[in-house]
DNA sequence: CGTTGACTTGAGTCTATTCAAATCCTGTGG
DNA sequence: CCACAGGATTTGAATAGACTCAAGTCAACG
């Protein structure tokens, strides 16, 4: 199912984007360089398998580019998307416990580029080097923290505010004033990750245009005012904007 | 605002419940010895504050006994239930991250006694010691796995499913056939925790009951059978009964 | 230029929420 | 042991939000 790529064993174009990521980066050098030797590179179409829950967890993955979406199904085929993994994250962190089998299903949510590890390898280098421990303590809760958000978005915010927020975390949280942007993946994907259906998304979107004057054309976001958006969003959330704590992409943390 | 009811550096009464946690269990005993030196016990009445979101997350806590309810609060007053944690779990993991500040608010949800040790002792513990890491690695993994049930419960199943699975899950999923167990606390908070209004809760455990035959009468609860709360909560859910990955209780798992 | 997939819109339904009122329970003081 | 206040829970009626199913629009692509 999977298909391997490239078998080098050395990584040479992405071993630079690999070190970019927060937990490599956290690894201590003699450890990401003897994993360095075991990767494998491995692309994936969109909408094809990485792992199923309840396989046994035998590989590790970051992500170098593309979309993993990590989502779970229940007996009468509806999804629940747990979390939307971009560049520089990590899949299968549940191979280091005593089980190690997934707990949720993977799959490429668009063409997707991972280099992927021997779990065992992993799991070996955080039992014998401390660095290793603590650098995966950190990306769990990170992990951990953007759950939480997700969470917490869930049980008190409506339909628009929740897309709303998603674009707050797009703007990055730096500036005030204007914002242009482009969604990174397909509306119906931003959907199920915000737990509701397509039509209730796109029924959403147009309160929120209304009553915050963003505008979206096809993936295209202006926001002429981030204020107006914060103030529509913030309300149903327990942070203010800028929400730092709360970021997409893991290599913007930290 | 925190009341210190016992200022010994030893805890000859709590020790042993100590000892019982997942967390402490793993740690090595030198460890856990100093840890104990700095310890102080603290008794909170039913509603009191723990520590609030954005504080400075100077303490770590050990639940003794009662439960601990964190929790997060918008701008308008509605309150999401984060986790519910109970004898053996522990609060304020947060801590040991850079920022260093609590995520979230925490409040005594009944009377509880837990143990308190300064923050940068265990920060210090987890950084001069690998096994501590590891046990702390362990940790954070069994609560977001916890959560990840959670986020999955709240966006595929409805009321009364979500309540089914509340009680499969106090439940232990050992024995199958007939079932008798009590409420750990109060229906109000377990209906925040399962992320619905009181009168939902209400209302949704009448058609449980019809749907499943379960009885509640005050806190008291039968499960006639077992199987067939079981088929009407499963069919909403990735995983089967009885679903091993997600206990209540801490000290069950692992 | 037609096909396909992504998105939008409409109508009707269902679920959960709000607000208000009624009941039930529990711990307390007499 | 009993009555009672106050909180917890239940119930009712009306409303709001999200869902389903079905149809329509749009745009990219062969």
């Amino acid at each position: 199912m999977l298909k391997v790529v490239q078998d080098t064993y050395r990584l040479p174009d992405y071993e630079i984007a690999l070190w970019q990521t927060n937990l490599f980066k956290a690894l201590p050098q003699d450890v990401s360089n003897s994993l360095l030797t075991s990767c494998k590179l491995l692309e994936l179409p969109k909408n094809e398998t990485l792992h199923l829950q309840h396989d046994t967890a035998d590989w590790f993955y970051f992500i170098l580019s593309g979309w993993v979406k990590v989502y779970r199904e229940t007996q009468e085929g509806d999804e629940a998307v747990i979390e939307l993994l971009g560049t520089g994250d990590f899949v299968g962190e549940f191979a280091f416990l005593e089980g190690g089998c997934y707990t949720s299903d993977a799959a490429a949510a668009e063409k997707t580029t991972l280099v992927k590890m021997p779990a065992f390898l992993l799991k070996e280098a955080a039992t014998k080097s401390h660095a290793t421990a603590l650098a995966l303590l950190s990306g769990f809760a990170d992990k951990r923290q953007r759950q939480t958000q997700e969470l917490e978005g869930l049980k008190l915010q409506n339909a628009p505010q929740r897309i709303g927020c998603y674009l707050l975390r797009q703007c990055g949280g730096k500036e005030m004033g204007k914002h242009r942007l482009n969604l990174p993946y397909g509306k119906s994907l931003i959907a199920t990750q915000l737990g509701m259906k397509g039509e209730t998304f796109s029924r959403a979107l147009q309160k929120l245009k209304k009553a915050t004057h963003v505008g979206v054309t096809g993936r295209k976001v202006q926001v002429p005012d981030i204020c107006a958006l914060a103030e529509f969003v913030c309300a149903g959330c327990s942070n203010e904007y800028p929400c730092k704590d709360v970021l997409l992409d893991p290599r913007q943390s930290a």
